[in-house]
DNA sequence: GTTAGCACTCTCCCAAATTGAGTGCTAACA
DNA sequence: TGTTAGCACTCAATTTGGGAGAGTGCTAAC
């Protein structure tokens, strides 16, 4: 499993020379490329060997050598030099997200733009679970004869409303009662506290309106529990079509369906999901068929020193990783002490 | 400007059978397909004429004739059957927005994915400004030390929210004496109306909070002008791939480019909106050089009676416009319903 | 005014030939 | 024993050339 130094040197000359420039790399190539001191043929033999031992393979006979998702592997883990980001428009960028506070969803959504854009491949972030969300305010607005709006806001700083009907007795007052009762009775409390035992107490003070507690209920526990399911913000798909790989139409299609399914895209992140640091999952490792050419890179950000959510890219095998490894690096680091800033009140 | 009927049913031929095939249509397949009564010869003949008046094009000698931009719309004003667009699946989703009451935004987002999964075009849909805003309800929220949420509430049923900043010293029962005076003179106003004469009122009345009331104003504007501004939803991306006409890659990324600028798009629609009916923009009508090759069909959905917002489709000039007229129709219609219900405390 | 017929044009497709990059193997060399 | 030069071989990609097919425009006859 361990590979003597030439062979380092070859398989990361055959997989750096074919993230430039997207063509299969022959013994010639790399011998007058990449100075090794050894000739074409001697590469050969090292290449033979490479390919035995399943780190490169040949399209065809008589073409070059393209990195295996094994080659890449290795080459993640072993050869690949480290790098630095750092940009200044980035910093630009999210230093606006500080001055002008900005609602978190603004927020995680321009980080994949930037990601696209700095990178050409597509930037993908992914919240997760922000554990039990507990509720903060309840609102119910009166607005007009008959229809009233539930607003939820949650300590976790998620805003969830809807609109409900209402009988066409009940007027503002009314609401501003119920409103009060409903506030003093959930505020702070779970999903799972509200159900158990404050609901009766609650149905018995305002007897008079179960209808629209019934519905005021179900704003709530929408605003409480839609926090935990995961949420997905994409970045340009538009950019990662400069990648030759996607001459071909089908290419584009197969991302695309893929991208556009909110649901599938978030259960393979979830399995990339890990607590922390810069993970790759390469090709095939992606359990996903349909990504069996793509990898994935992807960052934890933390709020309040815990996992809130994933940040990172969606790029052909043959990306340059030690350049996705440090945007997503710089990113995830950015974007946790962005959070971090503008939900200070989570963190005491 | 004219055309005999002869003219007029070889254009339709014409029209029709390239839609359907995407292939460029001769005078054979006309003789033999579309029973005119006369043969290929006389076809020729007609074709002939109709390229001299810029209804058809040849892509080259011996290839068929194609429809020009002012053939499709000849076909569009004069000759085109309109079609009654009706569906189960459609009218079922279309129910379930109503039984379970879901926001506004969400509504004309899966408006727009339901056109792009029906026809295989994209569905746009745009909001237009409601008119002035007014405000309903503000809210804040006492997040923890040192932070407030603004909730703001306006009549046209949006919420707007921010995170601000507010000094350590100010707590919950703070921010209610503030929320309630706001409340009591702010209600019902309109952006202009706040700035001109009230706002010295408040901060007479709550001289000692002069720093949080600035940031709450400053998201009270935010929300009642944000509403103005033009919003954006697209349906899939995908289904539009699955026209012939996208087998090069160019064209997608053309058409990408332009899809996730939302402000691009919003322009180029409300050049296209108009008061009532379904309007089509054909090719070069359409002013942006990038849609050359593709058609907007637009629908105008109403509040009030007034109107609040299109929705509609952008495909190939060579679509089926007679169903997309009848989608759009139909989906309008369905969209006006939805929202006035939705909105029922607007239309007394 | 309509039609049959025909020469002409142009694209598309196929097969053969050519090119060129790259390999594997072998024999010689250090 | 490891390295190298040389060479035969392979295979994709490109070029070339020749139909085949679709379609047109024109003309002369009906």
């Amino acid at each position: 499993m361990t590979l003597d130094a030439r062979k380092k040197n070859v398989l990361m000359a055959i997989v750096q020379d074919y993230i430039a420039t997207a063509e299969p790399v022959g013994s010639r190539t790399i011998a007058r490329k990449y100075k090794l001191g050894v000739s074409s043929a001697t590469i050969r033999n090292e290449m033979a060997d490479l390919e035995e031992m399943g780190y490169i393979e040949q399209p065809h006979t008589s073409a070059g050598r393209v990195p295996s998702d094994q080659g890449y592997r290795y080459y993640v883990d072993h050869l690949m030099k480290r790098e630095e980001f750092d940009s200044k428009e980035a910093k630009l960028v999210l230093n606006s997200y500080l001055t002008k506070k900005q609602e978190i969803g603004h927020v995680l959504r321009n980080a994949g733009q930037l990601i696209s854009q700095i990178t050409n491949y597509t930037g993908v972030v992914m919240t997760t679970s922000l554990g039990r969300g507990s509720l903060k305010h309840i609102q119910l607005v009166h607005m007009g004869i008959g229809q009233s709006m539930v607003v939820v806001v949650t300590d976790a700083g998620a805003v969830h409303h809807r609109i409900i009907d209402i009988p066409e007795t009940i007027q503002a007052a009314d609401l501003e009662t119920i409103t009060k009762v409903l506030n003093h009775k959930l505020q702070g409390k779970t999903i799972e506290n509200i159900r158990l035992t404050l609901i009766k107490e609650i149905y018995f003070e305002l007897a008079k309106q179960k209808y629209i507690l019934d519905m005021a209920m179900d704003v709530i526990q929408e605003g409480l529990s839609l926090e935990t399911g995961e949420k997905i913000y994409l970045g340009s798909i538009f950019n990662i079509l400069n990648q030759p790989e996607f001459h071909n139409i089908e290419k584009v299609k197969v991302l695309l369906s893929l991208l556009e399914n909110e649901q599938e895209l978030a259960n393979i992140m979830s399995d990339v999901f890990q607590e922390s640091g810069v993970t790759v999952r390469i090709g095939e490792e992606l359990e996903d068929g349909r990504l069996k050419d793509y990898s994935l890179v992807l960052g934890t950000y933390r709020m309040e020193g815990k996992p809130a959510g994933s940040i990172g890219l969606l790029g052909p095998t043959r990306m340059d990783y030690a350049r996705a490894f440090a945007v997503v690096e710089y990113m995830t680091d950015n974007i946790s002490m962005v959070i971090e800033r503008l939900m200070r009140w989570r963190s005491k």
